[in-house]
RNA sequence: GCCGGGAUGCCCGAGCGGCCAAAGGGAGCAGACUGUAAAUCUGCCGGCAAUGCCUUCGGAGGUUCGAAUCCUUCUCCCGGCACCA
C-alpha cells in the first residue's frame, strides 16, 4: 500500500489510482473536477450490520475507499444499524426481516473490527445512521418523502417488475433508498462508494441532496465479485465466500477452488491487479506459455498476503500442497485423546468427540465409503484396537486430520 | 371485514390415509479422476454400538388398527374483493 501523503498528488495520478477496477462513475468527468479542488473529498460507503462477516467482494469497495483515504481524503462509513434494525429489500425481491437492535449491534461490532483493518484510521469517520434517523419527527420524514415521487421509485428494475408481475412492495422498502439518500444528506458526502448493484440507489442519493439544497454527490461502483462457484455474485448467503478473517490455509485453498473461468476477475477485483497485468497473464495461460494451475497459485498467494502476509501466504501454498498435492498430513493437526479403559475404541464415537463428524451415523457411513484413515491407512472397521491409533493420525476425507494420544 | 391459497428435511419443492425418514433439484460430504477444495462420473446426505428402535412434515388437540396426508383449533404468510368519514 502506498504510503500516507501530505498534500494532494496531480489530479492525473489521482484518477490513475482511483479508477482502478472501477466499474461506473457517473456523473463522467466530474471526478476530475473535484479532486482538483485541493480540498479533501469526503468519501461515503454504508454499510449494513445484517450479516457478521466481511467477505471478499465487500473488500472490493473497502480497497477502493482506502485508495482515496491514502490520497488523502477523508473515509465517511455509515453504519446503517438503524435501517437494519428496520429491514430492508434485498436481491431476490424478498422482504428481508427485521433484526433486532442487540444482533444489529453484534453485527456490526464484529464488521467494523474487520473493517478497520482495511482502512487508514486516521482518516475515518464511522456514524451510526441512528445519529440523524432515530430522532427525526413525522415532519421531517414526510419532507423526505415529498422529495421522490412513486414513478421515481418504480424505476428501479426491481420494483418495477414487481410491480408489474403484482409482487408485493412494503411502503418500507420504498422509504429505504429515501433514508440511505439522507445519510448523504448528513453527512455531506461528495462521492458515494457501492457495488454495482447500488448504482440506482446512489443516484437516488444525488436527488435528495438536492432537494436539500446540497451538491449532489458523486457516485462510483465496483464490480460485484463472483463467489468461489464462479457464477453467483459472492455472499454470506449463498455460502461461496471467503472471510477476510479466514485463515491463510483456508484463503489459499478456497481460491485454489474457483473455476478457471473466474480467474481474470479476481486477478482484477481481489487481488487489485491492472487490467492491462491481468490480460497479459490471461494471454499467456491462452498461448500456453503458463500453466492455469500455476496462475491460480499466483492468484490465491496474492490474495493470502493482502490479508496475512508474504510469508503466511507461501506457508499456506506449501500446507496445501501437503495435503492435496502430496495427499500427505500436514503440520500442527490437532490432538484427541483417548479415554481412560477405551480399548478396543468404538471409531464412530471418537471422531465425533473429535469433531471430524457430526453424528456417529455420518462416521459409520463415511467408514462405509472408506473415507477414514488411520496414518494414511484406510480402514473400514467400526472397532480397532487402541495401541493401533495411539500416536497416529485419524483422517477423514481429505481435508480432516486429528492426532490420536493415550489417556 | 369477506372470500380463497399456503406453512414439508440446510434451501427450493413433490406427496394429500398404510408401499413415507418422505420424490426431484440445489447446497454439502465421500470415492474415482485431476494442476486444483475446478469439471465430470459414482455414492451418501435425521439420530441411535442399528436387518431393528427413536424423533421429524408450522403449534396444540382429535378421528383411525394406522396420519405429512382427514377433523377441530391456534399462530404466521400470501392473493383477491370490500370498506375508505
Amino acid at each position: 500500500m502506498a504510503a500516507l501523503r501530505l498534500r494532494f498528488p496531480s489530479v492525473d495520478e489521482q484518477l490513475d489510482y482511483l479508477l482502478r477496477g472501477v466499474d461506473t462513475v457517473l456523473p463522467e468527468g466530474e471526478l476530475a473536477e473535484r479532486l482538483a479542488t485541493d480540498r479533501p473529498l469526503r468519501v461515503k460507503f454504508g454499510v449494513d450490520p445484517t450479516a457478521p462477516d466481511v467477505t471478499l467482494g465487500w473488500a472490493v469497495v473497502f480497497r477502493l475507499l482506502r485508495r482515496f483515504q491514502e490520497l488523502g481524503h477523508t473515509a465517511v462509513l455509515i453504519v446503517g444499524d438503524f435501517t437494519a434494525q428496520v429491514g430492508d429489500p434485498s436481491q431476490k425481491s424478498e422482504t428481508r426481516v427485521r433484526l433486532d437492535a442487540e444482533t444489529v449491534a453484534g453485527y456490526a461490532s464484529t464488521c467494523l473490527e474487520m473493517i478497520r483493518e482495511l482502512l487508514v484510521p486516521e482518516r475515518l469517520e464511522v456514524r451510526p445512521n441512528s445519529e440523524w434517523l432515530a430522532t427525526m419527527g413525522m415532519r421531517d420524514v414526510l419532507d423526505l418523502t415529498a422529495s421522490l415521487t412513486v414513478a421515481q421509485l418504480l424505476e428501479r428494475a426491481d420494483f418495477k417488475e414487481r410491480f408489474t408481475s403484482n409482487v408485493p412492495i412494503s411502503m418500507i422498502e420504498f422509504m429505504y433508498p429515501l433514508l440511505q439518500g439522507y445519510d448523504s444528506v448528513a453527512v455531506e458526502a461528495d462521492v458515494e462508494l457501492g457495488g454495482a448493484d447500488q448504482l440506482w440507489n446512489l443516484m437516488m442519493g444525488r436527488v435528495i441532496q438536492e432537494r436539500y439544497g446540497q451538491r449532489p454527490q458523486l457516485v462510483m461502483t465496483v464490480p460485484l465479485l463472483v463467489g468461489t462457484d464462479g457464477e453467483k455474485k459472492m455472499s454470506q448467503s449463498f455460502d461461496n465466500y471467503i472471510s477476510v478473517r479466514d485463515t491463510a490455509e483456508e484463503m489459499f485453498g478456497k481460491t485454489m477452488s474457483i473455476p478457471d473461468s473466474a480467474m481474470g476477475e479476481w486477478f482484477e477485483l481481489a487481488a487489485g491487479w491492472r487490467r492491462s497485468d491481468v490480460d497479459a497473464l490471461l494471454a499467456e495461460i491462452a498461448g500456453g506459455t503458463r500453466h492455469p494451475g500455476e496462475a491460480k497459485r499466483l492468484l490465491a498467494r496474492e490474495i493470502v498476503a493482502i490479508y496475512h502476509g508474504e510469508e503466511a501466504a507461501h506457508e499456506a501454498e506449501h500446507g496445501f500442497d501437503t495435503v492435496f498435492r502430496d495427499k500427505r498430513i500436514p503440520d500442527g493437526v490437532p490432538r484427541v485423546v483417548l479415554e481412560p479403559g477405551e480399548d478396543p475404541v468404538f471409531l464412530p464415537a471418537l471422531l465425533q468427540r473429535a469433531d471430524l463428524v457430526e453424528s456417529r451415523s455420518e462416521a459409520r457411513r463415511l467408514l462405509k465409503q472408506g473415507a477414514v484413515r488411520i496414518d494414511g491407512v484406510r480402514i473400514d472397521s467400526e472397532t480397532v484396537a487402541a495401541d493401533i491409533l495411539i500416536g497416529q493420525v485419524l483422517q477423514v476425507g481429505k481435508r480432516r486430520f486429528v492426532e490420536v494420544r493415550a489417556s
